[in-house]
DNA sequence: ATGAAAGCGCTAACAC
DNA sequence: GTGTTAGCGCTTTCAT
């Protein structure tokens, strides 16, 4: 039926390890031996048994990819960059879904185990202590991106999110702004402690006080931004910054139904990046964070592990930028 | 080192075939025995090799997903609809980015089928000839998520496009409208063939004609929004029937800072309904898909195939619904 | 209800 | 440069 290795050993009247010399581009091949051998491949149309070869070889050039939610904007982008440099390294991704759940992660992380990929690639907002601990005695490399465990001993990709919001807060601080909220939720547990880290640890040292009320922590979606309005407009606050571009949307139309003009009389920046920042009017102020590259840069860094190869960073931290667009005043 | 069947029959004074038994839940197998398996399985924390047993059985209860580009959100839809009944069903799913061009796709199409997937699902806005060919002589069964094949023999899931630009293009041609114009691009040259032939059929019913001025292929992007309104704002149209949502946002942003007032000047509908058209002021008029649906009903299709289960329609419809929002008059 | 044994298709020593 | 052979870890007849 299929044909085998077996076969084209026989039809080019060598053996099995010949033919599996070719296959894998073993230069101990005489060259007309090694196009005999392609004739008869070409012919028989043989293609390699990657299962087979999976078992005897330990080798799956395969790696598991466990995201939040695919259709997220956010992590879709940083999937794309993935993918696109697992396939320049000749490796398939498995890809699932976690919600970042903790119990979905680590059912997924032992499917894949016993999948027997290469390395995985953790991609989720928030690290439980559960999941984290079974990365640590993890068989094979694992790498987050656009995360980092408590302790940050595990490999990561990330951005520098706590020295971003000082940033951002120090710049309205300097403007004369006295009054902030801070806006979060969904999946980006961890960007929210260090946003807002770097909010209070400025707002501390001007004596600016953020008070429970300004704080609101939702879902992340566009119509929780009305909810995360709501919630915090009582403050009357001048600045949100608010973690995703979605819910920042929301908030910037709830404002405006709600008869405030932005920028002058709230001014609203988030941290998300997604395309959709350009695509609202007006533009909302952003970080513009590499989302492409967290994803493509986590990989690669998969690729070294998973190859032995000499590791210099196992944490790199990828520049980000401030545009400070329509929804903040200039 | 890894502790395999094997280490579990000896541990647990079993064969090999017993184990098996265990684990594939085959009945035969006395309770007794059963538990005494279970509890060596647990104690030596024995998780079966999904590579081995592929290898074996001829199944990997893997399959793979050619995808146009996941960071797309028409896409991404599509893709956690079918990555969560493929969950359900106990598959894995290898995704692969495609861009939707024929020579990646092929190559995607033989890595996926090296890997011994036990079926594919197969998005992209087009089908070329050489993909269809391939697909047509596939070993493993291929189901198409959201385009069709030329003669519309291969299963699929999608909706009716003719329909929908039917739909839309009668209920303008009531409302008085002289003037169409039509944008489309990017992956989606099937939606465009249908949509296309829809407003024609209508609109020679009506002795309106389409100029060549006021139809144009673009990108699918936000930004080529700009370049399709001026492209088409020549022929003065008064609706737009634009396929991407991203793009028919660019179009009406670019039409009013042309001054142009949306709707009373220019009216825009769009084809993809990703959650995009309700995030945008106004809110984006446009044909409501089942994107999520297209893609659970297609691995739904697949599983029935892949499991030899009696399929009643090989090629499913899907229902949609328009909704007029603020980029249309009442 | 259970076991023995023959593969599944390939890689990787090792020998020549 | 090429062949021989022993697995890789599991499923699956076929006996019993």
């Amino acid at each position: 039926m299929t044909v085998t290795i077996y076969d084209v050993a026989r039809e080019a009247k060598v053996s099995m390890a010949t033919v599996s010399r070719v296959v894998n581009g073993n230069p101990n091949v005489k060259p007309a031996t090694r196009d005999r051998v392609n004739e008869v491949i070409e012919r028989l149309n043989y293609r390699p048994n990657a299962v087979a070869r999976g078992l005897a070889s330990k080798k799956t050039t395969t790696v598991g990819v466990i995201i939040p939610d695919i259709s997220n904007m956010y992590y879709s982008e940083l999937a794309r960059g993935l993918e696109d440099i697992a396939k320049m390294y000749k490796y398939q991704t498995i890809i699932s879904n976690s919600d970042n759940d903790a119990v979905k992660e680590i059912e997924i992380f032992n499917n894949l185990l016993s999948k027997q990929v290469d390395g995985i690639i953790f991609l989720g907002g928030t690290l439980s202590d559960k999941t984290a601990e079974m990365i640590q005695k993890s068989s094979v490399p694992v790498v987050l991106s656009g995360t980092l465990d408590q302790d940050e001993s595990l490999p990561s990709v990330n951005i520098d999110y706590v020295n971003a919001s000082k940033e951002i807060t120090n710049k309205f601080i300097e403007a004369g702004v006295k009054r902030f909220a801070f806006v979060g939720g969904g999946y980006s547990e961890k960007a929210q402690i260090d946003v807002l880290k770097g909010m209070q640890t400025l707002l501390s040292e001007h004596g600016i006080t953020l008070p429970e009320a300004a704080q609101y922590i939702g879902s992340e979606q566009y119509l929780d931004g009305e909810k995360a309005y709501a919630a915090i407009k009582d403050t009357n606050p001048e600045v949100v910054l608010c973690i995703s571009d979605e819910q920042a949307i929301g908030i910037v139309h709830a404002a405006q139904d709600d008869g405030k003009m932005i920028p002058d009389d709230l001014q609203v920046i988030s941290f998300n990046n997604t395309r959709l920042v350009k695509m609202v009017r007006p533009k909302l102020s952003s970080v513009m964070q590499p989302l492409y590259d967290i994803g493509a840069v986590g990989m690669r860094l998969l690729t070294k592990y998973m190859n032995d190869e000499p590791i210099e960073d196992q944490k790199v931290v990828l520049p980000y930028r401030i545009e400070y667009r329509g929804t903040t005043k200039k």
